[in-house]
DNA sequence: GCGCACCTGTGAAGGGCCTCACACGCTCCC
DNA sequence: GGGAGCGTGTGAGGCCCTTCACAGGTGCGC
C-alpha cells in the first residue's frame, strides 16, 4: 500500500472534485482503488483504449494528448497533482478520445468505473463537483479552438508561456523571474506549431530581450511585453 | 401559453436530458420555464453575458460561436431541435463562453439557474444524464481540436460538408443527394477559414463532380469522395 | 425603380508556417 | 572513446491560406 492512507486524503482533498468527502467516504474510494505508478515517458492509456476506470494525478505531471495518422500529436493539456482525468470515456462508456502520457514520474490513483459510479449513485452533491470540472474543462477547451482560429503562432506561443509560467510560479514572489522546463518539441506540440517556428520565435524573443534561454529552461525577464504579444 | 404543453414535453423528451423524466416532472419545470421566440439573425445571449439560465431548442437552429476581438467570429457548435445549451455558464456560475445567435427563426425554452439546480437535487439521475452530455461536449470540442490543428482547409470543410449532410438527411433514403443550405461565409466560420477560400474548393469540387451548386444550397453528388477528403 | 445589403465568383499579391537539410552540443551507455 | 539519441539553432524553398480588389447576382425596403 502506498504510505500512509492519510496522506493520500490530504492528495485527494486538494482536487475540487473529492474536496467534499468525509473520510470515511474517502477511504471507501481508496478500498477499491489502486495506485499505479508511472515512470516518465509511460504511456497511461491510448486513444481508442476501453475507458473503464478514472484517475487521478498523486504525483507528477501527466499530458493528454491527441495523436495524428502521421504521427504528430496535438498536447490538449496537462494535468498536475489534485487533478482528474480520464472520467469522459468512464461517464459516457465510449472509448478513450486522447492518449495520456506522464510527463514525470508519477503516481496515479486509479478508481474503477463501477466504484466511481456507485459513489455518484450516494453523494449526488459529487455530481454537481463533477458537473463543475467538466465545465471548467469545456471552457478551456473552447478557448484552445478560439486561439488555434484567431490568433498567430506567436501569440499562441506567449500565451502557453504565460501560463506554465503561472502555473510554475505559483509559490514564488510576483517579480522574480520564472523558468519554464519544456523541450521546443513539446511546447510546439502544446501550441499546434513546428519545432522549428517555436524556436524562431524564441530567437527572436531572447534578442528582444523578453526571455532568457539558459540550461533548457526559458526564463521570462519581461512578462508585460509576452502579456502584450498573447 | 406556446400550444399545447402536450407538444412541449415530446419535445423535450427528444433530448437526451430530459428523455427520462415523467410528465409530472417535466410539467414541473414548464411551470418555471418560459419560452421565448427568436427571429432568424437575433443574438440570445453574448459572450461574458451573465449566465443564469439554460436554453433547450424548441424549433430552429442555434448557432453557438466565439467572436474575435477584430469582428471575425468561429463557429463552435450547432444546435438543432432537442439540444440543450448554455449550461456551462448556468453550472459553474461564470460568464458566458460564447455567443448565441438564431440561424432561423426560433424557439427556446429558458429554465431558470434556481429550478434547474432544485431538479438536480431531486433527480440526481438527471445529473448523470447531463454530465454525458458534457461529455459528448467536450469530444466534439477535442475533435475540433485536432482537426484545426490537423487537417488542411479543404479535409475541414469536407467533414463539416459530411457532417451537416448527415444532420440534414437523417429521415432520408441513403443514397438520395443531399443538400446542404448555409451561406460560404458560415461555412468558413464553422471551419476557420476564410470565405473566399471555401468558395474555391467548392469550385474545385464542383468541377470534379464531387458537389454540385443549386440555388444557395450544396448538393454533395459523391459521398465517398469527400469522405476520402477529411 | 433604385439603392443597399448580402451572397457568390475570381485573380493577384503577400505572408506565415511547414518541410527539409544540415550543424552543433550534451548525455548515456556499450 | 565513440556512437546513438535527443535537444537546439538556422537557412532555403515552397505551399497554403489570407487579404485585397473587383464584378455580377439576388432579394428587400424606401
Amino acid at each position: 500500500m502506498y504510505g500512509s492512507s492519510v496522506s493520500l486524503r490530504q492528495i485527494l482533498r486538494r482536487s475540487r472534485l473529492f474536496a467534499r468527502l468525509g473520510d470515511s467516504e474517502i477511504d471507501a474510494i481508496l478500498a477499491h482503488a489502486t495506485v499505479a505508478r508511472q515512470a516518465e515517458g509511460d504511456q497511461i492509456f491510448a486513444k481508442g483504449d476501453p475507458g473503464n476506470s478514472m484517475m487521478a494525478v498523486l504525483k507528477g505531471r501527466v499530458m493528454i494528448s491527441a495523436p495524428s495518422p502521421d504521427g504528430r500529436q496535438v498536447v490538449l493539456t496537462v494535468m498536475r497533482e489534485g487533478e482528474v482525468f480520464g472520467e469522459i470515456a468512464l461517464l459516457d462508456g465510449n472509448e478513450r478520445t486522447a492518449d495520456a502520457t506522464a510527463m514525470s514520474d508519477s503516481e496515479l490513483l486509479v478508481v474503477p468505473r463501477r466504484s466511481l459510479l456507485a459513489l455518484l449513485e450516494r453523494r449526488p452533491d459529487l455530481c454537481i463537483d463533477l458537473l463543475i470540472v467538466l465545465c471548467e474543462r469545456l471552457r478551456r477547451t473552447n478557448e484552445q479552438v478560439e486561439d488555434l482560429a484567431f490568433l498567430d503562432l506567436e501569440a499562441r506561443i506567449a500565451k502557453v508561456l504565460i501560463r506554465l509560467a503561472e502555473e510554475n510560479g505559483a509559490g514564488q514572489s510576483p517579480s522574480a523571474p520564472v523558468g519554464v522546463k519544456m523541450s521546443q518539441r513539446a511546447l510546439g506540440e502544446l501550441v499546434g506549431g513546428s519545432r522549428e517556428s517555436v524556436n524562431k520565435h524564441l530567437q527572436d524573443w531572447k534578442r528582444s530581450g523578453i526571455i532568457a534561454i539558459e540550461k533548457g529552461a526559458i526564463v521570462i525577464r519581461d512578462l508585460a511585453a509576452l502579456t502584450a504579444l498573447g
